[in-house]
DNA sequence: CACATTTGAATCGTGTACGATTTAAGCTTT
DNA sequence: AAAGCTTAAATCGTACACGATTCAAATGTG
């Protein structure tokens, strides 16, 4: 066989198992998040706001690298679900704060135990010493796409 | 800050920048996709039909790790799009049988440049080493679910 | 052979993703 | 200060994902 022909061969793409595993991984965080009334991406923009309490818009797209047309609805949704408030930036109206309301912190205690109970659930499928290198490239990756532009 | 609260943070996580790359990966792919008038589950789909070219739905879904209930609509876009036929199978009348047109043949002529193309944007991101390693890392958990069922 | 169970697809409902466009507010430049 | 450019959200359209349910065809069991 060919080595163009090779590398098409489902077995040999990278970005398969990429997208595989990444799914695998969020299925498994979904009974956890059941439980708090919440899916993984609301989860990623909860790990933001814990950190701070008051967000623009543009900023929780920033670090979650989710677009504003997806993070509109999906805060919409929260704040129907009384999780976030969203209000307009008195100085600058072209702004949307997001903010968390009392049952939004309080989802941080119910969350406190999602991690290690993840973990617990990713060791049946890899050693932590992978589980740290796997970390540890893609963080590398990530880097990379947010100092270098230039190549994109 | 108490080690639940410290695993609490974004950049702590495992999944997110699993996640994230995994889009970004995908991103990468389709502007060479767009020239093929498919998508990137479409693109898995047709990797798994250039290696055997008459195949089960349940085998697709099983191949690619996703369910019948995605890849029904999914199939029926490219049916109309002209790439694959879909057709019952006469020994078994619940199964229906996937194959390539004479146009889904020919994609593969055009898609033989992909993987190399997308090595090459990669590189901006990461170093072939990692890649090697993310890949490793990554066959390996895809292995280990496929056949350790005992743990999900 | 009737009946219960299993199985492969399809259907339904909800929630992302994201390119492209629009809208409104701020900024710039003359 | 008006015209033009930029920016933050929102809107629109299309395509996934996936849990839950349905439906029909096959299989297994008494």
């Amino acid at each position: 066989m060919t080595k163009t022909a090779e590398q098409l061969k489902l077995d040999n793409q990278l970005c398969f198992p990429l997208y595989a595993v990444s799914r695998l991984v969020i299925q498994q965080y979904k009974p956890l998040l059941d439980e708090l009334g919440i899916t993984y991406p609301q989860y990623l923009v909860l790990l933001v706001l814990w950190e701070k309490e008051e967000i623009p818009v543009k900023e929780i797209s920033h670090r979650i690298f989710l677009e504003t047309n997806t993070l509109t609805p999906l805060l919409k949704r929260m704040q129907s679900n009384g999780i976030v408030e969203r209000k307009r930036s008195k100085t600058d109206e072209r702004v949307v704060i997001i903010s968390l309301t009392t049952k939004g912190k309080d989802l941080k205690n119910k969350a406190n135990n999602i991690p290690n109970k993840l973990v617990k659930k990713l060791d049946c499928f890899s050693s932590e010493e992978d589980l740290f290198a796997l970390k540890r490239i893609l963080d590398k990756i990530l880097d990379n796409v947010e100092n270098d532009k230039t190549c994109g």
